[in-house]
DNA sequence: GTGAAAGCGCTAACAA
DNA sequence: TTGTTAGCGCTTTCAC
């Protein structure tokens, strides 16, 4: 019953392969190319003892693991969801392990996080944050080696980066609503604090602005459904409505969207919309809607990409910025008005 | 320039308090309630120093990490994605790192995961797997400690069990259906040699048969939109089809309502829909999707616990089946014959 | 090409 | 209560 199992280590490898432990690490680093008889000897001793390398001495001897850790502020999300998915999958390309950490956008577990993979625990961080951000956070990211920021740029942190480009965003949702004769646009953006939200306002007032249109209502919040709903509600009791709404992030669409079939408006007759982020199956939504489509899988193994780079010494302070496109659907007609 | 930082460890942590490692990697384990004077000495010193434990060491010094693995075929899946999100958070909860793995059900890598998982890896193994098991994979996992399945069930392996009632979600569909009149129900499964698989067209069945109404269309195949492309395919070629459809999951459920779509079949005047899991904003879906909802956060959470207790020595071969309920929205009407 | 031995930073007997 | 010390299993100089 109580059996104690034999667990073999690198030492049992050597033995029965009667060479040295340090040849067996070696050449299972790949640091050594061996002689094919030794090497048939150490390979027949690993699979005859069932071998498996203990990762926390592995670390703890070199100094750093090979995970990385992806902080993000919720994995529930499907934006977040299919970007993990992607890291998930280029880091395991790599032979690395993914350390998920989720923190609600919560400044305190961000630090904590960030504090305890800096040390030792991962040999590279994605980070992503969509909120105002403290000086402590900003220092503590700018101390860690392999960092790369993700969708959202941090100010004062120098790492690389991968962006998506979020002024040509607003700028084809606007475009879009202008060709179909919209003049009175809302914008109801993320928090008005991110560079995100600011370039996707630009975009879309610049677009609006060669056209003779305008944007004449915006509204800033959290990436969350209530937003969404609040949102609705300041909509729809304009005295002079807006004709077309672009919404900043799929959360956001969710409770507008929602609030707006509670009280019967009709889109796109009486109002168009258009969505950033194609995240979820937006195409079988009532109506399907049109959308800002940015690439996920892109931003993650690029991302990857960035953090070998860059915990490989190389100090590269590069920033990416990954192009978005529209992706016509039903959500758009023209304003019943006109 | 090549400023070599110094990092401090628990010995500097213990020189600049005055006491001894031991005494410190105690107080900082809780295993030992220090004088108030001394625990003020080593917090100062900790803060001083900005001391952070090297996860590593301490995993190796105890034979097992503070994080727990979690496998599941891939986080782009709505539904993996909420139970990843649950399971992070309870693990945060309990002060454990979350290492995710995606095995887009391979099972090879299925078998490496676990392995490595096996080893020292982590104190603890959930594990979601959905499709036809290997020996290997079933012997893997006996000799896992700390392994608890979720979702689906795998004959053979000895484990705690977190799953749903899934009989009971195909007899809630069945009976919505019958209630409406309906006598000709489709089921567009999973995989067929899945448990889930059988005990939600059993469930389905045995609803049906109880109001004179039958299953008189079943079709099997992967957790992919292809597969309820193709279901849409077959069911409207059937000359006599049926009238209403239990959909197995939301995956396939977006390839079958994408298809009736393109071939403009009315939801729910020709043919109503029900689908298992409530994954994603089916209610803004058009038409708003019925639907068997399963508590996500509920099953992540008490994974994680039957986890801890399965590591914690105690050899429970529990098995948990959480209920499941019918969400009523716009995708079941009458029969159009009837 | 190969081996001996000194750590990596912490935990946990075992003493004191 | 507190300190001493021997590992945990692997990596990595540095000789041979």
């Amino acid at each position: 019953m109580t059996q104690r199992r034999f667990i073999p280590g690198l030492k049992d490898v050597a033995r029965t392969a009667g060479v040295s432990m340090t040849t067996v690490s070696r050449y299972l680093n790949a640091d050594l190319v061996l002689p094919p008889d030794t090497a048939q000897r150490v390979d027949t001793a690993i699979r005859q003892l069932g071998y498996v390398p203990n990762p926390h001495a592995r670390s703890l001897g070199r100094g750093r693991s090979d995970t990385i850790g992806l902080v993000i502020p919720t994995i529930a999300n499907p934006f977040f969801a299919l970007l993990a998915a992607a890291v998930e999958e280029a880091a395991e390309a790599k032979g690395l392990g993914v350390l998920l950490n989720a923190t609600s956008n919560n400044a305190s577990r961000e630090l904590q996080h960030v504090a305890r993979m800096r040390r030792n625990q991962v040999s590279g961080l994605l980070f992503v944050s969509a909120h105002y951000h403290t000086p402590e956070l900003v220092q503590a990211l700018n101390d860690t080696r392999g960092l790369v920021l993700i969708d959202e740029d941090i100010p004062g942190v120098h790492s690389a980066k991968v962006l998506y480009d979020n002024y040509r965003g607003g700028w084809l949702a606007g475009e879009h609503f202008v060709e179909h004769g919209h003049r009175r646009i809302a914008f109801i953006g993320g928090p008005s604090e991110l560079a995100s939200t600011r370039d996707r306002f630009a975009g879309l007032r610049d677009a609006a602005a060669q056209a003779d249109a305008e944007v004449t209502f915006e509204m800033y919040g959290a990436y969350a459904a209530a937003h969404g709903e609040d949102a609705a509600r300041a909509l729809l009791s304009l005295g002079r409505p807006p004709t077309a709404v672009f919404v900043s992030s799929g959360e956001i669409m969710i409770g507008l969207l929602d609030a707006l079939h509670r009280a019967g408006v009709a889109v796109p007759e009486r109002l168009s919309l258009i969505v950033f982020d194609d995240a979820g199956p937006l195409h079988l939504f009532d109506p399907p809607l049109t959308a800002i489509r940015q690439p996920i899988a892109e931003l993650g193994a690029r991302a990857v990409e960035l953090m070998l780079a860059a915990s490989h010494g190389d100090p590269a302070e590069t920033e990416v910025r990954l192009p978005v496109e529209l992706v016509k659907r039903a959500s758009v007609a023209p304003p019943a008005s006109v």
